[in-house]
DNA sequence: GCGACGTTTGCAACCTGTTTGCAAACGACT
DNA sequence: AGTCGTTTGCAAACAGGTTGCAAACGTCGC
């Protein structure tokens, strides 16, 4: 592969800091560390908000193929190293799991504008927990998104008062 | 349009009960009261769980092509007739709305055999608005669906006690 | 009833996000 | 260095959904 990791960058990467948990779940799952997957990843640990595939490709620039995104992404979210999100538009999105946290949350969404906000709030366990109980479901889960419109965009569309 | 209710059918459909909300609200939007229009909303209404426009085609028969589906249930949506729900498997569902009901709801999905359960609980209103007005925002709404294995799917995998 | 006019339909082509088959390239281990 | 299973790029395939267009239809005024 053409790694710019290997011309551009500190050429002992792969001796480098990130392989301390990477390099561990990489081989429980008998995977290997190559350049697309660290490339991924930084780019995830570099960015706040959720990104779709396009956009990590993007920011890949022309590093890896795109449907070696999709499958790396599917891969580390199978590991747990990666979250997928759905905000409803069809586009997929992810998100880096931070290390040993379970870092489970929501996410507010400005239906102008796109921005992101993470949100703490969650829905109530014990509501979830007795509605599982109720209807026999166990291993329950849930998926919880906020929408509405943000403050700079309710400003843009405010009518200018005279 | 090659519409079977005039056959096989009441050849008197278009005058009968649904006429009163739906023509109302039709004409509100000066739209029509076509044929797949109160064939669609005929096949929402026999069923109880929200459908795919596939399946909502498949219902119907050779009635009318998916594309119109597709449509309809756009300008159904738009005019407040039937709710569209996004279950994350990258294809849109929809039900009816119930005639004079906000009817806000939610799902609990199992993700073994796709049963769906229809849920009164809802995320807390004052947490929500707490929230919205925090982070600056304005109509704010919510998705919320949950995910589970069902009864049955349970037994089923259930290994055999001798 | 009948015609005019805007709406809706079927059809086929298209778009976008995502997946897949395959041969070549690569990473880890001996 | 050699081996073997994993990963990659590429191009083609999918799937859900959308769209342009001409023909068919529903509504409304006469």
């Amino acid at each position: 592969m053409n790694n710019p990791c290997s011309q551009h960058q500190h050429p002992h990467r792969l001796v480098q800091q990130p392989l301390t948990e990477l390099t561990a779940k990489l081989r429980q799952h008998s995977r290997k560390i190559t350049g697309p997957r660290q490339a991924i990843l930084d780019v995830l640990r570099r960015h706040q908000n959720p990104m779709a595939n396009r956009e990590i490709h993007a920011a890949l620039g022309q590093e890896c193929d795109l449907a070696t995104v999709y499958r790396n992404l599917h891969t580390l979210e199978d590991m747990g190293l990666v979250r997928r999100f759905d905000f409803g538009d069809g586009t997929a999105r992810f998100e880096l799991v931070p290390e040993g946290d379970d870092g489970h949350h929501h996410h507010l969404i400005c239906t102008r504008c796109s921005r992101i906000v993470e949100i703490d709030e969650c829905f109530p366990v014990e509501v979830e927990q007795a509605l599982a109980r109720r209807h026999g479901f166990t291993e329950i889960t849930h998926k919880l998104e906020f929408f509405g419109v943000c403050a700079q965009c309710q400003a843009k569309s405010a009518p200018a008062v005279p």
